[in-house]
RNA sequence: CGGGGAGUAGCGCAGUUGGUAGCGCACAUGGUUUGGGACCAUGGGGUCGCAGGUUCGAGUCCUGUCUCCCCGACCA
């Protein structure tokens, strides 16, 4: 491709509000424009990348049997009630009419859609397994889209959805995606973590997230730091705290804090940590109010809390947040100032694991700016229930070796679930086994993001010159840069270089402008090889051969260009091989 | 949804007590340049986000509204 017949509309100034590194490189390489927010246009050289990754992809995918398809962005609204999900995905779910006043939506993802296809199409165990995948455009209407496609409203995803007879024969069509998912981020040039998810809306069971680190990523994963264990913050467990020798219980004792009842404002006016404060919340377990005890410094999970039952209870009830109003009738004191402790009539308590042997601490009196110090967990809760609720946080216990966990910001990119038979129970999709009898198929589903590999790519490959593709997801692989277009033999050296390479994608920048410009966009659009062609190098019958990466920089003859190249490639795939055999 | 900020040429910005709409880059034409974002000359480009209002007169003051960005809440 000759930059002269490109569109290739780079930009030398950054773009302003913009905070994010991959975003702004994004916009000034001329890889994407916003139109409206989270919703973009991929100019040639971004959409470009897009296919690459999604070659990467579709080879990836075929390899495992699956079989591509295409669903209808557009679906009914009554399709997503039978499941549940229209309500599930509330206002996140794009909603319009028809001519006919009919209620459709456009997809935020294809369970439903797949699902319903199978059931018409899909009848005996013979069929079984099977996979089919899909390339397209969902539609989230997020509350706030940011960081320029890393969360946007309109956006590519590879979904893919499982079919078998069983559990067994599922997980190896799950242990096939993983496997597929390892191979398409490594080709993409990432490196990731494979984490525990929580499956939240989507599915029912297990589900892995694929993250990398970032810290512009939004999602936060646990790591430890001295053995193998990770999870999502949301799931991650924290480990029983070791039983160091507790310090004197202090007696009880109510202290007067006519501040704000918030763990800030307390711990400040008390001049004690935030671990050493006992936050205490009402819920509604079903009808009945629970307090759920967690420390000062962490936050509730709620994705534990709601698989959490209440002892003695029948069946699984969910957790509603008490209101304002609802606190202040039972305790008759105000949210901030509440406590299990001293209360007249008793209430369920459940606390979080992280409590265990906490003494002197501090909590509600359930008086209005009152608090309690001196707290010993053991001598003045009457605790129904120990549960691990909170989200971790730097420093808790590990869960597998009780060492230190480690919290780290990470982009999610792809996402498999165990959807088990959450979707095909209430849609239908049922084969004949052998023998005959009718059964729900067991399914999978499985999500990445085109877009968000690409913006991972650039997070993790930049500096502060431009971007800095890896090799395979490169828009060109090569670029050709003669330093002055006006002098015949540098132009022939260049145009003779051009048509040698065809087979490396080379972009030639034949634009008759200065070096630098030229020199400084190749940097920004960050393509992997540069051929530099000046006089004098020339003079010599050489040419000079640098990566983008600065690892090699090195003057060749011009007659051993397309050599060279080839040898430089086949070092990348080997590298690549190396990775992931 | 809460808090903060911003909308003036394609991009980045200035615009004083209300008085003819500006700068840099980009773009077009001609010329000089050509190893790290060159130079000279000339030129085109704007209903100042939108709608009302005050005023002889509004980019500027008032009211409403839309959009975008940042932080939080929420969220595969």
């Amino acid at each position: 491709m000759k930059w002269t017949e490109s569109f290739l509309p780079t930009l030398k100034e950054q773009p302003k509000n913009i905070e994010i590194p991959s975003h702004a490189l994004s916009i000034r390489v001329g890889l994407i424009r916003q139109s409206i927010s989270g919703v973009h246009t991929y100019l040639p050289l971004g959409w470009k990348v897009c296919l690459n990754i999604i070659n990467i992809i579709r080879e990836e995918m075929n390899k495992i049997g699956a079989q591509e398809i295409l669903l209808p962005a557009l679906s009914t609204a009554e399709l997503w009630e039978k499941t549940g999900r229209l309500a599930g995905w509330g206002a996140e779910i794009f909603r319009l009419k028809d001519r006919g006043n009919r209620e459709l939506c456009l997809s935020p993802t294809h369970e439903e859609p797949i699902t319903e296809f199978v059931s018409k199409e899909i009848h005996s165990y013979k069929e079984l397994p099977c996979i089919f995948y899909q390339i397209q455009t969902k539609f989230r209407d997020e509350p706030r889209p940011r960081g320029g496609v890393l969360r946007a409203r309109e956006f590519i995803m590879k979904d893919s959805y499982s079919f078998d007879v069983d559990e067994a024969s599922f997980m190896e069509s799950y242990a096939k995606h993983r496997n597929a998912y390892e191979k398409i981020l490594t080709r993409c040039g990432l490196s990731y973590k494979i984490v525990d998810a929580s499956s939240g809306l989507m599915g029912s069971g297990k589900s892995e997230e694929f993250m990398v680190s970032s810290p512009y990523g939004e999602d936060s994963i646990v790591t430890c730091k001295n053995c193998e264990y990770s999870a999502n913050k949301e799931t991650g467990k924290i480990g029983e705290v070791k039983s160091t020798s507790k310090e004197q219980s202090s007696e009880l004792k109510k202290v007067h804090t006519p501040v704000k009842g918030t763990v800030d404002e307390i711990s400040k006016f008390l001049n004690v940590s935030a671990d050493k404060l006992m936050k205490s919340i009402l819920y509604f377990y079903d009808s009945e109010p629970v307090f759920v005890l967690l420390r000062g410094n962490h936050e509730i999970s709620m994705d534990k809390l709601n698989k959490i039952k209440i002892a003695n209870t029948e069946t699984k009830g969910t957790f509603r947040i008490a209101t304002p109003n609802e606190v202040k009738t039972l305790i008759n004191a105000d949210v901030g100032y509440i406590s299990p402790v001293s209360l007249p009539k008793p209430i369920k308590v459940l606390a979080a694991n992280s409590l265990k042997n906490s003494n002197n601490l501090v909590t509600g009196a359930n008086e209005n700016l009152y608090h309690f110090t001196g707290v010993d967990i053991e001598r003045d809760v009457q605790v129904t229930q120990w549960e691990d609720i909170e989200i971790p946080d730097n420093g808790d216990p590990c869960p597998k070796c009780n060492k230190e966990i480690n919290l780290e910001p990470v982009i999610e990119l792809g996402h498999i679930f165990d959807l088990g038979k959450k979707y095909s129970t209430p849609l239908g999709a049922t084969v004949l086994d052998k023998s005959g009898q009718k059964k729900s198929i067991y399914m999978g589903s499985y999500g990445i993001g085109i877009e968000r590999i690409m913006a991972a790519a650039i997070e993790t490959n930049n500096d502060p010159e431009g971007i800095i593709w890896p090799m395979e997801i490169a828009p060109f692989k090569v670029i050709i840069i003669p330093l002055n277009i006006s002098v015949p033999e540098i132009k022939a050296t260049a145009e003779k270089i051009y048509s040698e390479l065809s087979s490396f994608e080379p972009l030639f920048d034949d634009r008759d402008v200065s070096a630098g410009i030229k020199f400084k966009d190749a940097n920004l659009i960050g393509i992997p090889i540069q051929i530099i062609i000046g006089e004098n190098s020339l003079k010599n019958n050489e040419v000079e051969i640098k990566t983008r990466d600065k690892k090699i920089n090195t003057k060749v003859n011009k007659e051993l260009v397309l050599e060279t190249i080839q040898n430089i490639y086949k070092e990348d795939r080997t590298k690549f091989k190396a990775i992931k055999p």
